[in-house]
DNA sequence: AAATCCTTTTGATCTATGTCACAGTTTAAT
DNA sequence: ATTAAACTGTGACATAGATCAAAAGGATTT
C-alpha cells in the first residue's frame, strides 16, 4: 500500500473545497508525513491524550465524542471525509474529546510541530486552518441550538438535512441518497436523545415519507420538506478550504 | 473619552492571559482602529450581516445568539471582558449570530480586512488568533455534552462553575462573588431550559447553599460540591492568549 | 401617587421524552 | 449448526421539565 500523494487526492477537487495552487500543494506534500489507515472501533485520539499529530480524513467515516463522568456519551461532531482534526491538541496542548472510527479510516497526518512553521511560511495556509477552524465554531453553536430548541423530531430532521448536505458535497451522494454507517445508538448521543426514542423518530419519518435510513444508507426523499421541518433556513453550499 | 492605549489595557496583565512583547503590543496598538461604546440592549453584531469589524471585550458583557424560525432564542455564549468576536464574520464572511449587550460594554476594534495583514506580518498573532479559535471551540464542545447529557441542575451547576471561572480568571472576583448582570431568562436560553424551570433550579441550589445568583451578583458558596454536582473535572486555569 | 413595564417567584397541570422490558434480525464466533 | 453478541423495533409506564396562570417586587414614567 503505498501513500496518496497530494497531486492525486481525491478530495482537493470535490466542489466543496476550494482548489489548490501548485505551490500550496507541493507545501502540502511536505506538510504531510504520513497516512494513517485504520480498523472500525479504533480510537484515533483520546481525551486527556497529547496527540503529536493532526489529521485530514481521506476516507471513511469516525465520531467526536466527550465521555461524560456518570458514563453518558456525547456525540460532539461527526467525521467525514475532508474533515481536519486534532487542532485542539495542536494548539492547546490536550485534546477535549476523543476521536473514533466508525468505519475504516485513511487519514492524513500532520506533525504539531510543524504548525508553527506552517503559520510563519505560509500564512494563506494558516489562514485556511483558521477559516476551517470557524467554521467548526459555527457548527458547533448550531448544534448547540439545536440541543436547545428543537425537539426530537425537528433535531433528528436537522441532523440528516446537515448530514446530507455534507456527504453530498463531499461527492459521497447518489440520487438522494448517501453512505451512513453509524448506528442509531451514535444519532442518539449526538442529539441527546434516548435510543428508544431515536428509533421511533426515525420511524415517524419514515412513515411521512421524508427520510429512510436503513442498512447504512440515508434516504432524503423531499428535501425541501424536511428542511422545512428542521427550521433549516438551506444555506446554499459554501466553499471551504481542504487541509 | 479617550480611547485606551494597548499599553495600558486593563486586560492583558490578567493571570488568565499570556504576556504582550513589546513588539506584539505596538502590532496590536496599530491593528486597534478604534473603540466602540455600547449601551446595554444595542446589537453589535448581527446574525446575517458582513461587519468589517473584529472585536475584543474590553468591559461590560453581553450574549451571542441565534434566533430559530420559531422565534426561539438560544444564547450560544456568554461574552466577558477579554473574548473576541467577529471572527466568522470576518472569515467566513457573514455572522452566523448576533452580539447584544447585556450590560454597557467597551470593545477593541479591529479591521476585518487587516486581518489578513496580521496573517502575513505576524505570524505569532494569528497562531494565537487559531488558539482562541480553539479555546472557543472547546467550549462549545462542552456545552454541546451538557445540553445533551446533563439534566437541569448539573446544567445550571455547569454553567455557573464555568462563568464563576471565566470571570474569576478576569479579575472580576471577589471572596467568591462575581458579578453576572444577565437575566434568569438568558440563563434558560442558554441551557436549553425554560425559565420557569431555570427559576426554580435556581431555587434548589440556593436552598442547598450551594450558589446564590441574586441582583446581578453570583455567589459560588461551595465550588467544590457544584463542581461535583455538575460533573465537572475542575481545570486548572489555562493561560491563554488575548488579542 | 398611580400606572406601566420588566423580572422574579410560585403553584397547578400537561406532555414529550426517558426508562424498562422484551422480541425480532443480523452478523460474528465456536 | 448453535450460540452469542450487537443492533433495531415496539409496547407500557414513569417523570423531568414544559406550559399556563398569576402574584409580587422593583424600577421607570406620567
Amino acid at each position: 500500500m503505498t501513500m496518496t500523494a497530494c497531486k492525486n487526492c481525491p478530495l482537493r477537487q470535490k466542489s466543496m473545497f476550494m482548489p489548490f495552487t501548485d505551490e500550496e500543494l507541493r507545501f502540502m506534500q511536505s506538510f504531510k508525513t504520513g497516512e494513517l489507515k485504520v480498523d472500525p472501533g479504533t480510537t484515533i485520539l483520546m481525551e486527556g491524550s497529547n496527540s503529536p499529530q493532526l489529521y485530514t480524513v481521506l476516507s471513511g467515516m469516525g465520531t467526536r465524542y466527550k465521555t461524560l463522568e456518570n458514563g453518558r456519551r456525547q456525540v460532539i461532531n461527526f467525521l467525514f471525509p475532508g474533515d481536519f482534526t486534532g487542532l485542539q491538541a495542536g494548539i492547546m496542548g490536550e485534546m477535549k474529546h476523543s476521536v473514533e472510527a466508525t468505519t475504516q479510516m485513511t487519514l492524513c497526518a500532520f506533525r504539531r510541530d510543524d504548525l508553527w512553521t506552517l503559520f510563519r511560511q505560509h500564512p494563506a495556509r494558516a489562514y485556511d486552518l483558521t477559516w476551517i477552524a470557524a467554521v467548526e465554531e459555527h457548527f458547533l453553536g448550531e448544534t448547540i441550538a439545536s440541543l436547545g430548541q428543537r425537539d426530537a423530531i425537528q433535531r433528528i430532521a436537522w441532523a440528516l438535512v446537515r448530514i446530507h448536505e455534507r456527504l453530498k458535497a463531499a461527492g459521497l451522494q447518489k440520487a438522494n441518497r448517501v453512505p451512513l454507517p453509524f448506528r442509531q445508538q451514535d444519532l442518539a448521543d449526538a442529539l441527546g436523545l434516548s435510543l428508544v426514542h431515536t428509533n421511533k423518530t426515525l420511524k415517524t419519518l419514515r412513515s411521512k415519507g421524508l427520510a429512510h435510513w436503513n442498512d447504512g444508507v440515508l434516504e432524503l426523499c423531499d428535501p425541501p420538506a424536511m428542511a422545512d421541518l428542521a427550521m433549516i433556513d438551506l444555506e446554499r453550499p459554501q466553499k471551504r478550504p481542504l487541509m
